[in-house]
RNA sequence: CGGAAAGUAGCACAAUUUGGUAGUGCACUACAUUUGGGAUGUAGGGGUUGCAGGUUCAAAUCCUGUCUUUCCGACCA
């Protein structure tokens, strides 16, 4: 690319709406552009980069075993229906109708489709193992995009998917592409966590999601450096803090708290340690109220709770909620003669003598215990916190912040079976298949990929996805000798199959350095006025020093930097 | 969906409080000088101040509505 005759262009000063690190290097660096909230252009260097990760993908995917073909994205809303998902997604989807009325949406996801394709070649037993993947733009309609292009309402996606007899047959399918995605993620330079996670609205047996790990992920992660064990800390199993508590059970009293409402406020007033506290909290779970209690510095954990109870819908109650259940104001509640379900937390189970809100303004109770009340549930119903050990080997773990690239799910049978996919065994049995899905975002491993490679002055891309491996600036360009050997070494470097931008525009030097190092060119050949010794500088962009080397030998030592030295 | 903020030249901002010719930096055009880390000088071009309505002799500025964007939260495979 001869830069003077290229669209291309950088923005000196910080792209504004644009907080994350990746949007605002990418938007700087002219390769992305927000076109409206959640929805990019790729602009030609940034289609490049995008280019570079579905190479790396397909590749990947065919060394798998996986077929290629493509999927609609506008799909009748009957077929969510009669997969049960239409509610699944609800809100998530963008619905459109036609000019019969007819409704459909954009899709979100594929699974309904790829079964219909299965479908067609899936008879007997013989017919399975099979993989086949789509690389295609997915819509889902984000309350929230932000961070550039990592959540966003339209996105390139890679999803595959599995077909096979049985449990075993699935396991292997899911072993191939596991390591598929171990492999992509290693090339696109990007450094995973892979973790196991909720299952969520895909629903099936496992999932495991690839986690790029950065400062801004939106996911947190509880890894232990001893055993390797890693999860999202939405699912991270808590193990007991406390031992049972010995002391003597005291008898519970009232006691006045005006105007305390927190655990702060309350245990400053009475002067007890917040360790004595219970928080009660009501949940509004499937139309139905429930009063949820954890220890005071706890979280309660909304996705275990989901779980827990097979809910689909956990929210807080509101203010008025609240007191139209309790009683009394909002940081009141507490458990003692309340009339809704009460879900305890394991570690409450350890605590005597504690301290609860009373139902009743103004209000707590001292020295409560278990017998005190009712309750319907104990289970592991808060979050994973930075005092917990690892749940598998005890020792300490620590939190990382995570970008969800890639996830994949054992599926089981559970779309087979809603939406009827069958075969025949030897024995002329019917028998579900037995699925796995595979996703990667493509635009989320080009951000998360700036995320982990970046400097002050830009983006450092890995050398398999840059949109060029090298770039030629030319000090002078009015230098006739400058301009020769550098348009000798562009066509060198070219007929090499080497992607190359020549910068050829006539500005000053720094200018040019600063903008090949702001769109994170590998390798840059700096033509200067060493040229009248034959003389040219190569520099990597990951190194502070340059080389210099005969003009004549530039192209073979490039040769040499990218297969590794 | 709840809370908060912002929309003025291609970009980043000022002028809004106190209504009176819409300005600065970068970018852009021409010429000259300059060419190894975001050059200098001179001369220029570019705006229905998000949109609609209202108040007023007069609106970027005050009022009402609306749209868009961002942030915090809720939500999220």
């Amino acid at each position: 690319m001869e830069l003077s005759r290229s669209y291309f262009f950088t923005l000196r000063e910080q792209a504004k709406d644009e907080e994350s690190i990746s949007g605002n290097l990418l938007t700087r660096a002219g390769m992305i552009k927000k076109s409206s909230s959640g929805v990019y252009m790729y602009l030609p260097l940034g289609y490049k980069v995008l280019k570079n990760i579905e190479r790396i993908v397909r590749e990947e995917m065919e060394n798998a075993g996986a077929g290629e073909l493509l999927m609609p994205a506008l799909i009748q809303e009957e077929v969510y229906e009669k997969s049960g998902r239409r509610d699944a997604f609800g809100h998530d989807m963008f619905n459109l109708e036609d000019r019969f009325g007819k409704r459909y949406v954009l899709a979100p996801t594929h699974e309904e489709l790829f079964v219909e394709a299965a479908r067609m070649k899936i008879k007997s037993y013989k017919d399975m193992p099979f993989n086949i993947y789509q690389i295609q733009t997915k819509f889902r309609d984000e309350p929230r995009p932000r961070y550039g292009v990592i959540r966003v309402r339209e996105f390139l996606m890679k999803d595959a998917y599995s077909f096979d007899r049985d449990e075993k047959g699935l396991n292997d399918s899911y072993n191939v592409m596991y390591n598929a995605y171990k492999k992509i993620f290693a090339r696109l330079g990007i450094n995973c966590a892979i973790v196991k996670s909720d299952t969520g609205a895909m629903g099936g047996l496992l999932s495991e999601e690839f986690q790029a790990v950065t400062d801004i992920g939106e996911d947190k992660l509880v890894i232990c450096n001893e055993c390797g064990y890693a999860a999202n800390s939405e699912i991270a199993k808590c193990t007991l803090l406390t031992n049972k508590s010995d002391e003597e059970l005291k008898e519970r009293s009232l006691i006045k708290t005006p105007n305390a409402g927190t655990i702060e406020e309350v245990s400053k007033l009475i002067n007890e340690d917040a360790s004595k506290f219970v928080k009660t909290l009501i949940y509004k779970i499937d139309e139905k109220f429930y009063a949820v209690l954890v220890k005071g510095c706890h979280d309660v954990n909304e996705a275990k709770i989901k779980k827990l109870l097979k809910a689909s819908e956990v929210v807080l109650a509101s203010f008025e909620e609240v007191e139209e259940v309790t009683g009394a104001k909002v940081g009141f509640a507490g458990p003692i003669g309340l009339d809704i379900p009460v879900i305890i937390d394991n570690e409450v189970m350890n605590m005597k003598n504690f301290i609860v809100g009373a139902n009743k303004t103004d209000y707590h109770y001292k020295d409560v215990n278990l017998e005190d009340f009712n309750y319907l549930l104990v289970d592991d119903i808060r979050s994973i916190t930075k005092d917990d050990k690892c749940p598998k080997c005890g020792k300490e773990i620590s939190f990382k912040n995570g970008i969800e690239v890639g996830n994949t799910f054992k599926l089981g049978t559970k779309y087979s079976e809603s939406l009827d996919l069958t075969y025949l065994d030897k024995d002329n049995n019917l028998n579900p298949v037995w699925m796995g899905c595979y996703g990667i975002g493509l635009g989320r491993c080009m951000a998360a990929c700036v995320e982990q490679h970046n400097d002050e002055k830009g983006i450092i891309w890995p050398m398999e996805i840059a949109p060029f491996k090298v770039t030629i600036v030319v000090v002078n360009v009015n230098d006739d000798s400058q301009m020769d050997a550098a348009n000798y070494l562009y066509k060198e470097l070219r007929n090499n199959n080497i992607s190359t931008i020549l910068d050829d525009r006539n500005e000053r030097p720094g200018v040019k350095f600063n903008d090949m190092d702001l769109i994170g060119i590998p390798i840059r050949i700096t033509v200067g006025n060493k040229i009248k010794d034959g003389i040219v500088e190569i520099k990597q962009r990951t190194n502070e020093s340059f080389e210099e080397i005969s003009l004549y030998d530039a192209c073979a030592r490039v040769e040499d930097i990218i297969d590794g030295e």
